[in-house]
RNA sequence: GGGAGCAUAGCUCAGCUGGGAGAGCAUCUGCCUUACAAGCAGGAGGUCAUAGGUUCGAGCCCUAUUGUUCCCACCA
C-alpha cells in the first residue's frame, strides 16, 4: 500500500494524473437526486477569446474551494461552467485575422463573416477551457454551455420578445454612447470616465441684430457645427433682454435662437451655454423643451458629415483644430483656458466615446429594478461583504434605460423585422416572413445584435434549460452562490438579479461573494499594455497548482484587492512540500498489516492532538460557512505545520522507534487518523496534493474529492489532557530557550531535574522532555537541589527545571537574568491583579473571562514564587 | 458633488461575535536532531494613522481630522 515517495513533492508528476482520475471517475458531474440537497454555482463564463489570467485564477480558486467543501459535506454540488461569445472582443479578434489577409468583414459580408467567427470559435474556443482545467476546477464539464448555443439563443429570443410584449423593450432615438472606433453603441456601464486635461474655449456669438454678442464656453468646439441655440438662465438679469433674439453661429453664419432654461447656471463661466442637442444629453433635453433643431454633424466613424460645411470629412479631432484656428482667425475666439474634465472612453478600446443621437433598442429599467431592489433589501440575495449591497442598491435605484443594440455582426441578432410598406416593426419568437400588421413580405430584419451582457444576464437559468420547463431547472435553480469580482457588479450581477426576478420569478442566487482584483507587486492593475501580468499557467508550472491556489486564498479577505507576490507561491510550495514529507514519514512507518482506525489506549499526546483537531474542525467549518476562506485555510495551515509536524510528529517519534509494538501501533493509528482528517480539511484548497497523499494512505472510499467532510466530535474533547500536554510543552520551550541563549548545540546533552507540583503530568511527559529538550536523562525531584553551582534554572508556571551546565554557567549572569524575568512577571501580575480587584470588571465581564484572568494571575504568582526561590538559592551559591 | 475601502512588524497582508496583537517574506543566532535545509530550534522588530468619545476593558464600536485608493454623478 505504501508507495515509494519522492523526497520532494513534484506537482507536475501528479496534477494531470489526478485530474484525469477525477474526470474519468465522474466526480465533477452532478445528476438530479431528490435524496440530496443541491448546491449550485454558475461560473462566470470567460470570454471565448480569453487567455487565462490571475482574475480567472482567483475566481476559480474561490468557487472550486466552495464547491469541493459542499461536495464533501454531502451536497449534490454542481459547478456549471461555460463560455461567453464576447461580442466586440471576438469580432475584433477575427477582423484582425482578416486584416492580415487584406480583408475586412464587409468584403466577406455578414454570412461569410459569421461562418468565419464560428470557425474561429471551433478552433480556439476550447483553449480557455483547457486552461481552466489546469487550475483544478471541478466543474461539470458535461454541462458546459456557450452563450450562443441553441439553448441560450432560444432563451435570449424568448426574453427579448416577452419584454417587448410587456412594453419593456422599445426602439427609440436617444443620445447614446457611441464608440467611433468599435463603430457601435455602448451601454452606460460600458463607458469608463477618465479625467483628461483639456481646454475651455470661450467663443463669441454675435447677436443677429448687431446689438452685441454673447460669449459661450465649450470643451468641444467641433460640436458647434451642430449648435441650434444658446441657453441662458431665465433668472439671469444680464441676458433677460436677449432671450428670444437670434445669435449668429460663427463659421456657419446661421442664426440660432437664445432660449431661457434653468439648465444654464448663472455662476458658471459667462452663464451662456451653446446647445448641441444631437451630441449632448443635456442639450438634447433642453432642445426638447424649446423645440431646438437636432443637427447631427458626426458620422459613425467620428468624422464630420455633410452638415458640417467645409469641415466635412475631417476626423473629430482634426475638425477641432481647424475650427479653433478659423475661430481665432475670424476674431471669434475670446480666450482659451486649461481645463481638466471627465471624458467617457470605451471600455474595450479606450477611445473617447461620442454622445450621439441614434435610433437604438432599450430595456426600460425602472419597472424591472423594483423587484431587483426588493430581493436585495429583504435579504433574499445577500452580498458578502455587506458593503456592496449599498453599491448595488445605489446603482439599481438610479438605473437608466439600458441600450442593448450593438452595431456588430457577432452576437444574437435582434428578432425584429421592419416593414418597408407600412413601417411596422414585427418582433417574433419565430423568424418572421411577413409583416404582422399589413401582411407585406417586404420586411427586413434589424441588422443589430444584442449587447453580450444581455445573454450573460440570463446565465443562471438559461444554462439549466430555461425557457423549457424541466426537472433540472426545478432542482438546481435558484443557484446558491455567485462568485465574482466587484468590477462587474453592474455589468453582470445586477442584470442577472433583475433578469432572474423578471423571468423566473426568483432571485438567481442567495449569496453574492465578491472578491477584489489581483494586482501586481506594486499594486498596479495587471494589464497587457503595462506588460506586468503574471501568467497563472507559468506559476502552476513552476510551483504547482496547489501553491497558486493557496496564494489566492491566504491573506486575503472578501472584496479587497490583493497584490500578487511570487514569493508567496514559493512559500506555499514549501508548505506543500512540508505536508508531503510529513506524509512520507507516516507512510514509511506503516507496516503491511496496518489497520486504520482510532485506537483504544490513547496516550496524552494523542489526546492532545485529537482535541486540537476537534477544535480545528469546528472552527474551519464555521469559517467556511461564513465564506471566510482565508481564515479557514490559515487555521489548517497552522495546524498542519505547527501542531502536526512540529509537535505531534516529534512527540510520536519515541514510540515509533521503540520496541513496544502496541504503543507504536497506537501512535501510528493516530498519526494516520489525524493526517486523513487534515487532508480532508485542506482538500478544497489544495486538491491535488491532498488527493495524491490520500490515495497512498490506507483509506475507505474511492477518492478524497468525494470523501466526507470532518465533523466535530464531543467524544474527542480532551480538555484536561490538552492542558497537561501544554504544560509539558511549556517546559520544553523554556529549556530550548535557555539553551539557545547560551548557544548550547543540541548534540550537547545534559541531565535534567524537574521540580513540580504535578509530578504525574511530568512523569508522563518525561520522554518528550528528554527527546525534545535534548536531555540525556530526566529526573523528577521533590526539593530544590542543595548545590546550584553550575546549574541553569528555567521556571514555568508549574515546574522548575535544572540543567547542570558546569563551566557554561555564570552565577552572576544567571541572577541578572532571573531578576529580569522576575520584573516582567511582577509587572504582569500587578496588571492582572489590578483588573481583578476592579469590582466593575469582576461583576460585569463574562464569567469565563474573569475565570481566565484568575488563572493567569495564579500562574503568574506561581512563577514569581518559583523565580524568587531560585534567586534566593543562587545567592547562597555566590 | 455623493458613496465606499484602506492606514497594524522593514515589506505584503490576516485579525471571524470588543477580553491585551499574528502569518509569509526579509533579518539575526545556533543546528545537516534518521519526514522535510523548500528544513529545525531560538531571537529581535508594532504608542494597531491622529484626536476625542462609549465601555470594567477598544486594533475592533461612535465622532472628527489627516493621508491614500476606488466607485458613482449630465455642470458647458
Amino acid at each position: 500500500m505504501a508507495k515509494e515517495l519522492n523526497k520532494v513533492y513534484d506537482p507536475k508528476a501528479v496534477e494531470s494524473e489526478i485530474y484525469k482520475m477525477w474526470e474519468e471517475g465522474g466526480y465533477f458531474h452532478a445528476e438530479r437526486d431528490e435524496n440530496k440537497k443541491p448546491f449550485t454555482i454558475v461560473m462566470p463564463p470567460p470570454n471565448v477569446t480569453g487567455q487565462l489570467h490571475m482574475g480567472h485564477a482567483m475566481d476559480a480558486t474561490l468557487q472550486d474551494s466552495i464547491i469541493r467543501f459542499k461536495r464533501m459535506q454531502g451536497y449534490n454540488a454542481l459547478w456549471l461552467p461555460g463560455v461567453d461569445h464576447a461580442g466586440i472582443a471576438t469580432q475584433i479578434k477575427v477582423e484582425e485575422e482578416l486584416r492580415k489577409e487584406g480583408l475586412t468583414r464587409y468584403d466577406l459580408g455578414r454570412e461569410k463573416f459569421l461562418e468565419r467567427v464560428w470557425d474561429w470559435k471551433h478552433r480556439y474556443g476550447n483553449r480557455i477551457v483547457e486552461q481552466q482545467k489546469k487550475l483544478g476546477s471541478s466543474c461539470d464539464w458535461d454541462r458546459a454551455r456557450f452563450t450562443m448555443d441553441d439553448g441560450c439563443s432560444k432563451a435570449v429570443r424568448e426574453v427579448f420578445v416577452s419584454l417587448y410584449e410587456k412594453g419593456l423593450i422599445y426602439k427609440g432615438s436617444r443620445i447614446i454612447n457611441w464608440c467611433p472606433h468599435c463603430v457601435t453603441a455602448l451601454s452606460d456601464a460600458e463607458v469608463e470616465y477618465v479625467d483628461k486635461p483639456g481646454h475651455l474655449w470661450h467663443i463669441r456669438y454675435p447677436l443677429e441684430d448687431g446689438t452685441g454678442e454673447v460669449i459661450v464656453a465649450t470643451t468641444r468646439p467641433e460640436t458647434m457645427l451642430g449648435d441650434s441655440g444658446v441657453c441662458v438662465n431665465p433668472a439671469d438679469d444680464r441676458y433677460k433682454a436677449i432671450v428670444g433674439k437670434n445669435v449668429i453661429l460663427p463659421l456657419l453664419n446661421k442664426p440660432i435662437p437664445v432660449v431661457a432654461d434653468d439648465y444654464a447656471e448663472m455662476e458658471f463661466g459667462t452663464g451662456c451655454v451653446k446647445m448641441t442637442p444631437a451630441h449632448d444629453p443635456n442639450d438634447f433635453e433642453v432642445g426638447l423643451r424649446h423645440n431646438l433643431e437636432v443637427i447631427r454633424v458626426l458620422d459613425d466613424n467620428g468624422r464630420v458629415n455633410s452638415l458640417g460645411g467645409k469641415y466635412e470629412g475631417l476626423d473629430r479631432y482634426e475638425a477641432r483644430k481647424a475650427i479653433v484656428a478659423d475661430l481665432e482667425a475670424g476674431g471669434y475666439l475670446v480666450k482659451v483656458e486649461d481645463y481638466s474634465h471627465n471624458v467617457g472612453t470605451c471600455y474595450r478600446c479606450h477611445n473617447d466615446v461620442e454622445p450621439i443621437i441614434s435610433a437604438q433598442w432599450f430595456v426600460k429599467m425602472k419597472p424591472l429594478a423594483e423587484e431587483a431592489i426588493r430581493v436585495v433589501k429583504e435579504g433574499e440575495t445577500r452580498f458578502v461583504p455587506d458593503r456592496f449591497t449599498k453599491t448595488y442598491l445605489n446603482w439599481m435605484e438610479n438605473v437608466r434605460d439600458w441600450c442593448i443594440s450593438r452595431q456588430l455582426w457577432w452576437g444574437h441578432q435582434i428578432p425584429a423585422w421592419t416593414c418597408a410598406d407600412c413601417g411596422h416593426i414585427t418582433v417574433s419568437r419565430e423568424d418572421a416572413c411577413k409583416c404582422e400588421k399589413c401582411g407585406s413580405s417586404n420586411i427586413e430584419r434589424d441588422p443589430d445584435v444584442l449587447d453580450t451582457w444581455f445573454s450573460s444576464a440570463l446565465w443562471p437559468f438559461e444554462t439549466l434549460g430555461w425557457p423549457e420547463e424541466n426537472a433540472d431547472l426545478d432542482y438546481f435553480y435558484p443557484t446558491d452562490v455567485l462568485v465574482t469580482g466587484y468590477d462587474i457588479i453592474f455589468f453582470w450581477v445586477a442584470r442577472m438579479i433583475f433578469s432572474g426576478c423578471a423571468h423566473t420569478g426568483k432571485t438567481p442566487f442567495h449569496t453574492v461573494l465578491i472578491h477584489g482584483l489581483v494586482r501586481d507587486d506594486k499594486g498596479r492593475k495587471m494589464s497587457k499594455s503595462l506588460g506586468n501580468g503574471i501568467d497563472p499557467l507559468e506559476m502552476i508550472d513552476k510551483y504547482g497548482c496547489d501553491a497558486l491556489r493557496m496564494n489566492m486564498v491566504t491573506s486575503n479577505s472578501p472584496g479587497n484587492d490583493m497584490r500578487f507576490y511570487v514569493e508567496r507561491c514559493e512559500a506555499m510550495r514549501n508548505f506543500a512540500n512540508k505536508l508531503w514529507n510529513a506524509s512520507r514519514y507516516v507512510m514509511m512507518n506503516l507496516g503491511e498489516d496496518f489497520v486504520p482506525g482510532l485506537p483504544e489506549n490513547l496516550e496524552i499526546s494523542d489526546k492532545w492532538v485529537l482535541s486540537k483537531l476537534n477544535t480545528l474542525i469546528s472552527e474551519v467549518t464555521e469559517n467556511m460557512d461564513k465564506y471566510e476562506l482565508g481564515i479557514a485555510v490559515q487555521k489548517v495551515y497552522d495546524f498542519i505545520w505547527d501542531t502536526y509536524c512540529d509537535w505531534y510528529i516529534e512527540l510520536t517519534k519515541a514510540r515509533l522507534y521503540s520496541e513496544d509494538a502496541g504503543r507504536k501501533e497506537t501512535a501510528l493509528k493516530v498519526l494516520v487518523y489525524v493526517l486523513d482528517q487534515v487532508l480532508r480539511l485542506l482538500h478544497p484548497f489544495m486538491p491535488f496534493i491532498t488527493e495524491e497523499i490520500w490515495q497512498s494512505l490506507p483509506h475507505e472510499g474511492s477518492a478524497l474529492i468525494v470523501a466526507s467532510w470532518p465533523v466535530y466530535s464531543e467524544a474527542l474533547n480532551f480538555r484536561t489532557e490538552e492542558a497537561h500536554m501544554e504544560s509539558v510543552m511549556n517546559a520544553i520551550r523554556a529549556i530550548r530557550n535557555r539553551r539557545a541563549e547560551m548557544n548550547v548545540p543540541p548534540s550537547k546533552k545534559a541531565t535534567l531535574y524537574v521540580l513540580t507540583a504535578n509530578p504525574k503530568v511530568f512523569a508522563e511527559g518525561e520522554g518528550f522532555i528528554q527527546r525534545l529538550a535534548y536531555a540525556d536523562k530526566v529526573e523528577l525531584i521533590d526539593a530544590e537541589p542543595a548545590n546550584l553551582e553550575g546549574m541553569v534554572t528555567c521556571a514555568t508556571a508549574d515546574a522548575k527545571l535544572y540543567i547542570p551546565m558546569g563551566q557554561l554557567v555564570d552565577i552572576a549572569k544567571e541572577l541578572e537574568r532571573i531578576a529580569k524575568e522576575l520584573e516582567k512577571a511582577r509587572k504582569n501580575l500587578a496588571s492582572l491583579q489590578g483588573k481583578l480587584s476592579n469590582e466593575n470588571f469582576t461583576s460585569r465581564a463574562p464569567e469565563a473571562v474573569v475565570y481566565a484572568e484568575r488563572e493567569k494571575a495564579r500562574k503568574a504568582a506561581d512563577l514569581i514564587a518559583s523565580l524568587e526561590e531560585s534567586e534566593e538559592a543562587l545567592k547562597k551559591n555566590l
